[in-house]
DNA sequence: TATACTTATGAATAGTTGTTCATATGTTGT
DNA sequence: ACAACATATGAACAACTATTCATAAGTATA
């Protein structure tokens, strides 16, 4: 059951696709306009915004670069960053909590993984971006 | 002519892609490993993560999907966000920083527009993610 | 040039964030 | 139970950010 967010949310993706999809002239704007009616819902906009948040920072996003090569527990990613295992704690829990990472106990170490393919996503179209 | 660090962010991100064409079974990480035999460059690193600074604001988001809706003047980008013409200029300075936005004069108004299709996408990615 | 209008900028401030240090929690093996 | 190891947490602090206010800079018109 799709909550109303959820509705909004969908709403404005498959309009900025078809949108996307319209325009075949290499320009910086669709043809379709205007492509939203009004501001979508607060709570969608602030929680956009908090998802980017967690790729905004240079320690994030070497775990999360980190953890694209294969699933590593917190000493591993703590070797690889290359700052302290603490930092690399608080930082662990930030991406959980924006859903970027998931944890799964394995004796004493905790393995952490990549919770879904639109990290790849987000971040090929980061860099893709930056290289225009 | 493509600099090292353009060249290094094109084998990443084609690296990326063409493991998420490789996986076709859903699982949350792609067959071949390891992705990414050594980190990227710091360069590249604190590039992406400033490129996602830009996404992990409120007002700037709200300044992004206004300008979805067509190119607007810095008092039309006002009203539609709902705080301070000078907080919005303060943004938009930092959107033009990221080459998110292009400003170009018409008499006393200054129009703002997107400066291309990633921000969309990007976008579509966030909105897209956060309803998993 | 003087006025009205639009946008940009600098200073000040309150709030947020990332890091480290010290320590607590949790797990395994003896 | 105890020791050794791995991870998480809380407090403190420095650095950064977003906002507002006041005002400067740029443009059009009388």
């Amino acid at each position: 059951m799709a909550t109303a967010i959820e509705r909004e949310a969908e709403a404005v993706v498959s309009a900025a696709q078809a949108s996307l999809a319209d325009c075949a002239c290499g320009c910086n704007r669709p043809d379709t306009e205007p492509l939203f009616a009004e501001m979508p819902d607060e709570e969608l906009l602030f929680d956009v915004a908090d998802l980017f948040k967690a790729f905004s920072d240079t320690t994030r996003i070497k775990i999360l670069f980190a953890l694209m090569g294969g699933d590593l527990s917190v000493g591993e990613i703590t070797e690889v960053v290359g700052c302290t295992q603490s930092a690399v704690s608080h930082q662990l829990r930030n991406l959980k909590q924006a859903r970027l990472v998931r944890a799964t106990r394995d004796g004493k170490n905790v393995i952490y993984a990549l919770s879904d393919n639109h990290v790849y996503t987000i971040l090929a179209q980061g860099i893709t971006h930056i290289c225009e």
